[in-house]
DNA sequence: TGGACGCCGGCTATC
DNA sequence: CCGGCGTCCA
């Protein structure tokens, strides 16, 4: 029992209550991660097989993890746990009985850039006006609806639903819904929520199958209960039903994810569903500094809807919270960048010790130019993950297809790629053919003849001999051998092999990789089954943290404030403190929402051990425009008496790297002021366009024509388009892909590459 | 058929 | 500023 040392009591009282329904709520920074783990490890050390235990998590990385921590305390036989997330357990199960629900095992998983893809299709087919019905609209739509369990049957049916389509003008959501699940049932695919329904959907209709799960999982656990959706809960409620062993464990503080379909209330009312729970709190905070902690408490105090606790820190009170002030998103990546240089120097800590926490990707870009500039190492979390990539898609579609030949995503994917002479009206012509006759688009593609001209109608039917011979031969390979193989005969690797460019080259080694990645699983001794179809039967549910080499580099994070949540940093500087940006424009529709946005704030303040600095700029650009700022709600909400004001910005001298970059802003600013609006309007009120200021000022001379730049020298002066006249100061590279610096007197210094710049030589 | 070009709308996150 | 999509043209 050495692993219950050093537990506080709740801590401890929560790992030995393994019988019945317990909800864990643990504050921000509570040890929530051990109590997990050790409950884990004393069920098994009580002798409940591991086998019998369901963990689930939300993100890949938290269930990898804890796994290795509870394998540090169980040892090997924490491998038999059931442990991962929502989506991937199901996933599972969901193969093993597909056919029950008339899916084939092998089914594909569509991730949201297929899913999209078939809904535009639907859309385009339907001749629905995009503006009303665009992609991101209906697939937001059909989502919530999965995630509430609405059939598309029960949507058509449910007259609240209809009221509301028709009256958004959007009367045909019904009718796509049911396209679209017709489409995916045929193309034996499922989406993510369809993991979820479909799972719910299983242990309705099959009672035996559910009590084959209640037996098998005698033991649930549940981490970040609060981000579960109604889809989710259910599940849950129904596979602990038998033996109401289930622990949930949760914070409410920290919901941040309503907006994909998390129901805060299945914590809020979990006392209601199972009367003699057990709850226990966690409430010290061992992470956070005093001062941190109570900025914390300010800032949630605002909202209405919680659960009562008392998140307290023993540490020492610590710095105060530095505010920052910029005029510019560039500056404050300056500020945040010389801050996080002065402080590793001063008080010797690691690169590793920094985070920065935005709201959205796109405020990384002024954070890593600044980090740059002063030579800091910095990793970007999130953003697109290797699996997203183009090249990578193009591959694993040619894999998909070869095992699952119905997948209509994988074929419109790659049934052009590399070029066959297969253009889309051929590709239309093969999804009419397929609907008409019943059958599927790759018996259309195997037997092209009766439904096209000769010429198209042979490139067709090589395709669909090719995929023909993958399924022969991949029956006999390795996953490896089998990949590879896939890779030569499709031609994708000549055509990537054969781009020369320095995107072409990555994207070469980018598959170069996924082969690697699969060496490695055909290597591997611990699972039986190892062939191409397992490996790439999940692809669609792994993040890039799942395939990280260097995650130990000492380097400063970059995230956005959703995926830090559960991590933990020495200084953290959370950025981007404005009005429509954090609080985001979309949330201030409803009070739920903004609670949502403030619980977010709270998320990000929480991940600071020791130091806490939060900035704002009052101009910064949003789609290529610049727009005006005003400081953020959430700052006038936290007790001043925790705050430090630093409004010292100032212009860099000539000679520091940001100098240049100063001189832009403050022209920006200028303009800023000059233009039409005397007084400062709310963000959203004022934008200047950046082309109005760089490229109006070119107006180019009467007989414009670009010259031929193939004799261009240094030192020659051109004139451009649209930005007037420049001298050429370097050229690089050779031919055909010369690129030149050339510095115009109106814009200052840009490069182009010759072969596409329209140039005139003018002496 | 497929490449070039110009217009439009978008930037909330995860599996 | 970016990528996606429609249109125009070889």
């Amino acid at each position: 029992m050495d692993y219950l040392e050093g537990l506080n009591p709740e801590q401890k009282g929560a790992v030995l209550q393994t019988k019945g329904p317990v909800m864990i709520i643990a504050g921000a920074g509570s040890g929530k991660t051990r109590v997990i783990t050790y409950r884990v490890a004393h069920l098994i050390r009580q002798g409940v097989d591991s086998f019998n235990i369901l963990v689930l998590t939300f993100t890949n990385k938290a269930a990898r993890e804890m796994r290795e921590r509870i394998t540090h305390v169980v040892g090997p036989e924490a491998k038999n746990l059931w442990m991962g997330t929502f989506h991937s357990v199901f996933a599972k199960i969901l193969r093993v009985e597909a056919e029950k629900i008339g899916y084939p095992s092998n089914f594909t998983i569509y991730d949201t850039d297929d899913t999209k893809s078939v809904l535009r299709a639907i859309l385009k087919e339907m001749n629905l006006d995009d503006k009303l019905y665009s992609a991101n609209l209906v697939y937001s739509r059909i989502s919530s609806a999965k995630n509430n369990l609405i059939s598309w049957q029960e949507y058509q049916q449910n007259a609240q639903i209809q009221a509301d389509d028709f009256s958004t003008g959007r009367g045909h959501l019904g009718k796509i819904y049911e396209t679209y699940a017709g489409r995916c049932f045929r193309a034996g695919a499922m989406d993510f929520d369809d993991l979820l329904f479909k799972t719910n959907e299983l242990l309705r209709e099959h009672p035996e199958t559910l009590h084959k799960y209640q037996h098998k999982f005698k033991y649930l656990m549940v981490d970040e209960y609060q981000d579960t959706n109604f889809s989710q809960y259910l599940i849950v409620k129904k596979l602990a039903a038998l033996n109401e062993n289930l622990c949930v464990v949760g914070d409410d503080a920290q919901s941040i994810y309503a907006f994909r379909g998390a129901n805060i209330q299945n914590i809020l009312n979990f006392e209601k569903d199972y009367p003699d729970l057990k709850v226990f709190k966690l409430e010290q905070n061992y992470r956070s500094t005093q001062n941190i902690v109570n900025v914390a408490n300010s800032i949630i105090s605002n909202n209405k809807e919680q659960l009562k606790k008392n998140v307290f820190s023993t540490k020492e009170d610590g710095d105060k919270i530095k505010i920052m002030r910029s005029f510019s998103d560039n500056e404050e990546g300056k500020m945040v960048a010389e801050g996080i240089l002065q402080d590793r120097a001063n008080k010797g800590i690691k690169w590793n010790d920094f985070a920065i926490l935005y709201r959205t990707n796109a405020q990384s870009r002024s954070m890593e130019e600044a980090l740059r500039k002063l030579n800091i190492p910095y990793k970007i979390y999130g953003g697109l993950s290797f699996y997203q990539r183009k090249e990578i898609k193009d591959l694993v579609a040619y894999f998909r297809l070869t095992f699952n030949p119905n997948d209509e995503e994988a074929l419109k994917r790659v049934i052009n790629y590399p070029k066959r002479g297969i253009g889309d009206t051929t590709v239309d012509r093969i999804i009419l053919a397929a609907d008409q006759n019943g059958i599927t688009p790759f018996e259309v593609v195997v037997n092209p003849a009766q439904y096209m001209d000769g010429r198209t109608s042979a490139s067709v039917g090589n395709f669909g001999t090719m995929i023909q011979s993958f399924q022969v031969i991949t029956k006999n390979l390795s996953a490896y051998d089998a990949a590879l193989h896939i890779a030569q005969h499709s031609g994708l690797l000549k055509d990537l092999y054969e781009d020369k460019s320095v995107e072409g080259l990555n994207r070469y080694e980018n598959i170069q990789e996924l082969l690697n990645g699969i060496k490695e699983f055909s290597e591997r001794e611990d699972i039986e089954d190892k062939g191409l179809d397992v490996f790439m039967q999940d692809i669609a549910l792994l993040t890039n943290d799942d395939k990280d080499k260097n995650k130990d580099a000492d380097t400063v994070s970059l995230m956005t404030i959703h995926s830090s949540k559960g991590l933990e940093f020495k200084q953290v500087n959370v950025v981007g403190l404005e009005e429509n940006l954090f609080p985001s424009q979309m949330s201030l529709n409803s009070r739920s929402d903004l609670e949502e946005e403030r619980r977010l704030f709270y998320v990000a303040v929480t991940r600071a051990e020791s130091k806490l600095t939060i900035s704002y700029a009052t101009s910064r650009f949003k789609f290529g425009t610049l727009i005006n700022c005003e400081p953020s709600r959430f700052l006038d909400e936290i007790d001043a008496k925790f705050l430090e004001l630093d409004f010292t910005a100032k212009t860099a001298a000539p000679g520091n790297p940001f100098y240049e970059d100063d001189r832009k802003a403050w022209t920006r600013k200028d303009n800023v002021k000059e233009d039409s609006f005397s007084k400062p309007k709310p963000a959203s009120a004022s934008p200047i366009k950046t082309t109005s200021i760089l490229a109006k000022a070119h107006v180019p001379s009467e007989n414009f024509a670009p010259s031929d730049t193939s004799g261009l020298q240094n030192g020659m002066e051109v004139e451009h388009e649209r930005f007037g006249y420049g001298k050429v100061i370097n050229l690089e590279g050779k031919s055909p892909d010369i690129k030149a610096t050339i510095f115009f007197k109106e814009i200052g210094q840009k490069q182009l590459l010759l072969k596409f710049a329209k140039l005139r030589i003018v002496n």
